[in-house]
DNA sequence: GTGTAAAACGTAATTTTTACGATTTACAAC
DNA sequence: GTTGTAAATCGTAAAAATTACGTTTTACAC
């Protein structure tokens, strides 16, 4: 996904085009990593300051729905980032520090096939949490003697 | 995990053996299933009345950190089972309806060896998400002509 | 330019989780 | 068995994340 892909993909589904939106997209497509409802919030009421709570969970619930951005969660927050990938399947290294991912090709539901017995599948999660080279240097730097 | 080893756990760590946290052991080892809080609470509160919402999420806590329960997230909220399998690692196939599970025997981290740069890995999870055959049966009699 | 449905605002309600001073209780020592 | 004490629980509130909704504004088709 990209800039313009994204903006495409909201006037092909007949949603209006509308300067918080451009922006949430320029948001996901500056930061190439997972963020919060919050920090997308945080972000964008720097260019938007009366920005509502509103417009950006529906937003993000939107663009989720479009493929626009990809949501996950953990450490009991949602979260989003630009779709990546285009449309072959893949999985993240994800660093729970920043939200920066790395691909990872390989999917574990390839040996999957067959094994479930009356159990109708239905999604999967496989994520890989840990920190990046930029957050080990950050916390060495602070750390350090 | 059993009922007698869970309260050993908790014996062993110096805790107290209290009615409450007794009985909550006795809903996951009846459960076999993954709960969320709010479920936890109110089934214990059949017995509890008055129980306090501190005290479960205090105890899912500390039964979380002894290894009592497994916790995960998903759909916005974190829910706890039974600790299943003693010390052999696994993954679950998991019934998003009612929380039931499959056990399964495949790790999806023995393919990565090697595999991240510069990245620290300090976990990962692996679920697969869909609807269990009792759950299934439930809604074919629900829906069917 | 106008009309209209969609989007956003402003704010509050809901929901989940955490916090904390006061009270009660498990349990060890006597 | 009684007693002392730290841990556990209560009761309630605060915090945080998310959803809801009537009103106002805006994009965009005509």
């Amino acid at each position: 996904m990209n800039y313009r892909e994204a903006l495409d993909t909201l006037k092909r589904h007949g949603y209006k085009y509308t300067g918080k939106r451009e922006s949430m997209v320029q948001l996901f497509n500056r930061k190439d990593r997972y963020l919060t409802a919050k920090e997308v919030l945080e972000e964008m009421q720097k260019e938007y300051p009366g920005l509502s709570v509103d417009t950006v969970y529906r937003n993000l619930s939107l663009f989720e729905e479009l493929g626009i951005v990809e949501g996950t969660e953990w450490e009991g927050e949602r979260r989003y980032r630009f779709h990546c990938g285009g449309d072959h399947h893949h999985h993240h290294l994800i660093c729970t520090e920043c939200g920066r991912t790395k691909q990872l090709n390989l999917c574990p539901m390839n040996a999957i096939l067959g094994e479930p017995e009356g159990f109708e599948i239905t999604g999967h999660k496989f994520e890989i949490y840990g920190t990046c080279s930029h957050c080990q240097e950050q916390t060495e730097a602070k750390g350090g003697s």
